[in-house]
DNA sequence: ATTTAGTTTAACCAAACGGTTAAAATTAAA
DNA sequence: TTTAATTTTAACCGTTTGGTTAAACTAAAT
């Protein structure tokens, strides 16, 4: 709830309780398929109070969804502003990217959903997430000239690039329950031996 | 509607009709986004002859739901019962795997979060699909052994396969927005362009 | 001790929802 | 033309939903 900041702040941490059950609730079962009385429920308060902290439906979801995009999409600014050749830079995008979506494994297909949704919520995302694709397109474009990788399409190397990383999350009851038998852990050890093997095939499919 | 095959049925394609709007609507905005009254606003008839035809909502949505199955699938025991070598199999695969959710674009993201929250449904799925990944491990597997592709995990190569087919229809708003500044038709172009990227990409990663 | 501001609750509300019902309309057969 | 079966409709129903209200409670300031 936005507040002056001087302004006396007599409660336990409520507001953080209730973002905290929003998360869980609206980034499994998505806006349409979240009741209210669940959230309240899971953070063990009435549901009036929900109303009182976050007047809507839909101001409490924006507050879940704008976080859902900072564990969406990964800052690779500082990977850039190393001494990192462009083979390097590859392996720690991936792995920076994969490190982070296990960390939030359902954020992809919630993000994804709520997107499909409603595209119009990209202007948001644009904006408060500064994404910049410029940067990675002439970094390829660059690395094409120099002769250090294969002739790729910039555009068509970047979506491969998120769609080995994010995919395998957004499908994971499937690829658990057909390539692994249900069997949770050995899907956990897969995604993780991912940052290796995205890296290398991914490389090996551009290098000379 | 169940029915025995001798009686009579002197409507006119009500029940197709239904099931026609059903789909469009159940498959843009999802089980729980859905309204039963949008679904009969769209067949052009009454609400009460929705329940008529399938009696509840779920059992609507069951129908969408293994129709979009049929449209998320690709079926290659064609392509495998061919005189083809591994790498025009590939090519094959990806060629029609793309092509097929083209004609469906909205089917990824539908028949992912769909069992995202209902996991339980891949029972249904599994049976009714015939999935069998058997036969590309072992194919694969047989390939590095032949020594005519490097020595890559089958199941990472299986799921890269399908990460760089479906993803970008499962990302269209962010990739539309991002990389082609909303221009439907660049998208499009470029889904169109990747039945060859991908083939070659894939190629180049795995051939020694 | 009283006032003031912020917090929490129980009870309530109108709208929307999936689903039902009974009657009317249509169709094909007798 | 009557009959029987199927199809379509308008009106209705109980429940759930997001949201409100007014009162009770708590804690700090005067």
């Amino acid at each position: 709830m936005i507040k002056f900041e001087l302004m006396t702040n007599y409660s336990s941490d409520t507001e953080g309780k209730i973002l905290e059950a929003a998360k869980k609730v609206f980034i499994e079962k998505g806006l349409e398929g979240t009741r209210m009385q669940e959230i309240a429920n899971e953070a063990k308060i009435n549901k009036a109070l929900l109303h009182y902290y976050y007047r809507t439906k839909e101001k409490l979801f924006n507050a879940v969804f704008q976080f859902a995009i900072t564990r969406f999409i990964p800052h690779i600014e500082g990977i850039f502003n190393s001494d990192k050749n462009f083979f390097e830079i590859l392996e720690a995008i991936i792995e920076q990217y994969i490190t982070l979506i296990s960390k939030n494994p359902f954020i992809p297909i919630f993000v994804l959903h709520e997107i499909n949704r409603h595209p119009d919520r990209l202007a948001d995302i644009i904006k408060s997430a500064g994404i910049q694709p410029k940067i990675l397109i002439e970094k390829i474009e660059k690395e094409v000239e120099k002769g250090t990788i294969r002739p790729v399409s910039a555009l068509n190397l970047i979506v491969n690039i998120i769609s080995l990383c994010v995919f395998p999350f957004a499908a994971r009851p499937l690829i658990q329950r057909l390539l692994f038998d249900n069997d949770k852990h050995a899907y956990t050890t897969f995604i993780q031996s991912r940052k290796t093997e995205v890296t290398s095939f991914i490389i090996n499919a551009i290098k000379i």
